[in-house]
DNA sequence: TAAGTCATGTAAAAAGTTACATGATTCT
DNA sequence: AGAATCATGTAACTTTTTACATGACTTA
């Protein structure tokens, strides 16, 4: 609905805005979107139009409702109580003690560069969004303002991922 | 079974360590425990021992076998698949352009002081550890190190998350 | 006397993933 | 010719959570 309430959207491109624009703290596949577009309608939440397109399937363009937006705000300001946090290469470093160190070092240098190159990435984007949104930026009120958060947070959790993986490889190195 | 290799455990003291010790980055219930350690057993890589006891219920002490120490050993070497992250707080960060700032910067303020509190905690553990366990936290291969690595990630987690919900507080405030 | 700890399980429900199913167009 | 993109759904399976179920002892 985060996404819904940015632009009207297929239920097919809410499958690739999830993994494209904000992927590093939410997931959901097409099996999981679709019935769920289905249960908000059900709800008032959200509405869809069908367009006719030559050449291409027919879509069902779903768009936010007045009551969606409204829920949607309630949400974003209450407290989120705290889930589980899942990382499974954490968890594997609380067994590394175990493990063969030559392995172990190498699958953390491996994720060490997968968190730079993730990191190299959003920096981009960040210039890119500091230039084109300037304005915007500066009024937390406008949603080019809350991409710009959530990238921040990005940013942080990747360079800190980083680092971790680059200290915990060196230790494993130095032995 | 990377707290049973540390020590043999029953389920329920299982479930606690897996709340105070691994935590923030790993969770189960009771419900999920006491069936997953009769799938282990039945796959070889943990044994139990019935001990009965006076004025408490009788217990059963599970242990993990030379099998399940070297699967271990291995699974924590490979790398592990990017499973989806999952931040209800940075998804509703991403949505707070709708929402009443006021009640927002509240919100993640009171998301910082958590924060900084966990981190505070996990600091007094540091300095704890390496008062207690100078000489192995030299080795990685012992549990200790294993122990202070992830302890380590759970610093700089905490440490990012708080600031980043101390700037995002700000800016809010700020408007 | 009420709440908390120790102790182990099962059952039902919810959430999420993987696989099944189809089909036209466009790009390589 | 084969792969990728657009497009929408369902079914089976796995995982996880919440609730049900029991019971003695200890501490406030």
């Amino acid at each position: 609905m985060g996404l819904l309430a940015r632009e009207p959207l297929t239920g097919y491109e809410l499958t690739s805005r999830v993994r494209e624009r904000i992927g590093f703290f939410w997931g959901a596949r097409h099996s999981q979107i679709y019935p769920e577009l289905a249960k908000l309608e059900s709800e008032g939440f959200v509405t869809h139009e069908p367009v006719a397109q030559e050449g291409k399937p027919d879509k069902k363009v779903y768009s936010i409702t007045n009551a969606g937006l409204a829920a949607l705000a309630e949400w974003a300001a209450v407290p989120a109580k705290p889930g589980p946090t899942r990382d499974e290469v954490t968890l594997k470093a609380y067994s590394l003690w175990a493990a063969d160190p030559e392995k172990a070092s190498a699958m953390f240098r491996d994720e060490e560069r997968r968190h730079r190159e993730q990191l190299a990435e959003y920096e981009q984007i960040k210039g890119w969004m500091e230039r084109e949104w300037e304005q915007a930026l500066t009024d937390p009120g406008t949603p080019e303002f809350s991409s710009y958060a959530t990238l921040r947070r990005g940013l942080g959790y990747e360079r800190e991922y980083a680092e971790w993986c680059g200290w915990l490889a060196d230790s494993l190195e130095r032995r």
